[in-house]
DNA sequence: TATTATTGGTCAACATAACTGACATAAATT
DNA sequence: AATTTATGTCAGTTATGTTGACCAATAATA
C-alpha cells in the first residue's frame, strides 16, 4: 500500500493501528514473561534475578555499573537482588585486573544451568513465532523494536555482537 | 567447511537470533512504559493505574472480569487500583443492565483527558518507529508480537477490531 | 602529591504493585 | 432451593522499586 493511501483512509485507521501496536506489544510481553516467572518462583526467585542472570550470561565479566546502565534500576534495588543471587551460589564475581575497584560477576555453573534453562523456554517462545511467519517478518519485527528503543542508550550497543556482513 | 561446521554455525545463528529477540523486547519495553510512567508518577499514579485507564478507555462499560482477564492480576490487587481511579475521578462506574452484579467501568471526561495524553505520548514512539520502518516491517512486527502472544487468551480476542478485507 | 572523580557498598525508610487466603453478598442460573 | 458467578473486603505478605545520606577504596588528574 502506497503512503498516499494511508493519509487517503485517514486518521482513524493510523491511529487503530497504532493502539494495535501498544496492545500487541502489552501482550506480548506479559506472556513472554510469564513463562519464566513461573519457574523462578518455584525456586524462589523473581523476574529481577532473571534480568541479571540473563545479562551476565550473555556478558561474562560484567561489572555492576554496566548492569545498571541495561536494567536502568538503582544501585540499592539491584543490590539486594544481585546479593541474593551471590549468596546462592548463582553468580561469583571477581575483582577487575584493570580497576580493583571494579566487580566483574559472571555465572557459577549452578546460574549458567538455570541461565540455559530460562533462555530456552524464551527461544523456544520466539523460534515458534520466528518459524510460523518466517525471516522477512523477523526482520521487520526486529527494526521496529530496535526502532521503539531510546537511541540514546550505550549500554544495549555494548550488547551488540557484530552481525554477518556488517548489517 | 565441512557439513558439521556449517550446522553449528547455523544453530549458533540461529540462538544468537533468537536472543536478539528477546534482549529488543526486553529494552523495547523499557524504554515503551518509561515515558508514560514518568507522566503518571507526577499525579500520583502508576503503571498499573495506566493500563487500567488504557483498556476502559479502549473498551467502556468494559466489566471488571473482563479487565482482570486482560490484565491477569488478582482482583485484590486491581481493587486497589480501581478504587483510587474511582476515587480520583478518572473512571465511573454503573450497574449492568441485563446482569445487575456487574460493574461497566467507563472514563470520566478527566479519565478521556489523561488517557489522551497518554496515548499520545506512546503513540507518537509507534509513529516515529512505523514511519521509519514501512509498511512491511510492520506488518512482520505485529505477525511476530501475535505469534508470541499465547493463543488461549480469549479475553485479548475481545478486543480486536475488525480489520479492512478481513486480514 | 594533593585533589577530585569514579566505582561500589551500606543503612534506613518508604512506595508500589503484586500475591495468598478467608470470608461476604447479591444476583443469576440450574 | 441449591449452586454458580461477579464482585467486594479484610488482613497479612512478598517482590521490586524508590530517596537520601553517608562511607571506602581506587583511579585519574591538576
Amino acid at each position: 500500500m502506497k503512503p498516499s493511501q494511508h493519509i487517503q483512509k485517514g486518521l482513524f485507521l493510523r491511529k487503530q493501528e497504532l493502539r494495535k501496536g501498544i496492545e500487541l506489544l502489552f501482550f506480548a510481553y506479559r506472556d513472554f514473561t510469564n513463562e519464566a516467572d513461573e519457574l523462578l518462583s518455584k525456586i524462589g526467585l523473581g523476574r529481577a534475578h532473571h534480568r541479571v542472570i540473563y545479562f551476565v550470561g550473555r556478558k561474562p565479566n560484567m561489572t555492576v555499573s554496566q548492569l545498571l546502565a541495561i536494567l536502568k534500576i538503582t544501585k540499592q534495588s539491584l543490590s539486594r537482588v544481585l546479593s541474593h543471587l551471590l549468596e546462592e551460589g548463582y553468580i561469583e564475581q571477581t575483582k577487575g585486573a584493570r580497576d580493583k575497584r571494579q566487580r566483574l560477576l559472571s555465572l557459577t555453573a549452578k546460574g549458567t544451568e538455570l541461565e540455559a534453562q530460562l533462555t530456552e523456554l524464551q527461544c523456544r517462545r520466539f523460534a515458534k513465532a520466528y518459524g510460523e511467519k518466517g525471516v522477512e517478518a523477523v526482520n521487520g519485527f526486529q527494526e521496529i523494536l530496535a526502532s521503539l528503543i531510546n537511541d540514546d542508550d550505550h549500554a544495549r550497543q555494548m550488547l551488540q555482537t557484530p552481525m554477518i556482513k556488517g548489517k
